[in-house]
DNA sequence: CGGTGTCTACGAAGATTTTCGTTGACACTA
DNA sequence: TAGTGTCAACGAAAATCTTCGTAGACACCG
């Protein structure tokens, strides 16, 4: 078995990343808790679950422990990191770098609440003086 | 030869979006000036471009005009809807629709520069007056 | 006309992703 | 202990994506 050599972490897939969701907000999980709690949205195998995160071992996307006869999976990184990295993947493939591009296209494919935008605005404050 | 039913466009994939980034800053382009245009960052031969567009022909993606011996592709849609259309995807399969979210990430994934969040503020005031 | 270069079409190989079926190990229980 | 249910491992099929080689059509040039 080998250790995972690569610098930047993969950038899961579009199946990866809905496991991943389940393992942030649960914790750590078995394959049977991972699976009814993605069941709840869509049809999916129990098999298909496993075999996806038996892969997400080997490419070091989560980590498992062995101890109890039901493995126990867990994230490698924290939501933070992965969703830092998706983003920042996205803003240079789509929007050359620029921040504001990409939220303009975000905002008007989605209908924000006016609460939303005053967070917004908050961020924006706070990001700037934590830029000084 | 079928034409597309699909109601929704199709995601672009990561080699599609990189011809249509041509497409939409060149405008109609041919094979060559595609292939020509991503060799410059990447190595890729030239049939591999065109069976890229030929596939996104097929998918509707990119529509052509075969009037001339060098057929013209050119994006069926404007670059303002696709973009829109992968933020809003990003937006709800890894920030479950919240915009703030998603612009945090970005912003930490990012320099910002103070014209950028400049910007930004002018957006969220444009976007709050629209939805008036 | 015949050679040279450009173009599209076709097919196909290789990689990756997504999905499960089957098998054998293990454990609980009646 | 024999039956029943749960689990991981393995392999493999199907779908999709990425890449390119080859062949045949076409046009220009001498």
């Amino acid at each position: 078995m080998f250790l995972c050599m690569k610098q930047t972490p993969h950038k899961p897939t579009a199946s990866e990343l809905e496991i991943l969701r389940v393992l942030w907000t649960r914790g750590p999980s078995t394959v049977r808790e991972v699976h009814e709690s993605l069941s709840e949205k869509k049809e999916l195998g129990y098999t298909t679950v496993l075999k996806l995160l038996q892969i997400m071992t080997t490419k070091g996307t989560v980590k498992r422990n062995e101890t109890q006869r039901a493995h126990v999976y867990e994230a490698c990184l924290p939501a933070e990191q992965t969703k830092r990295q998706l983003a920042g993947d996205m803003l240079q493939r789509v929007f050359e770098g620029s921040a504001s591009q990409l939220m303009m296209h975000a905002l008007a494919g989605s209908k924000s609440s006016p609460q939303e935008i005053e967070e917004l605005r908050r961020l924006l404050d706070e990001y700037e003086r934590s830029r000084k």
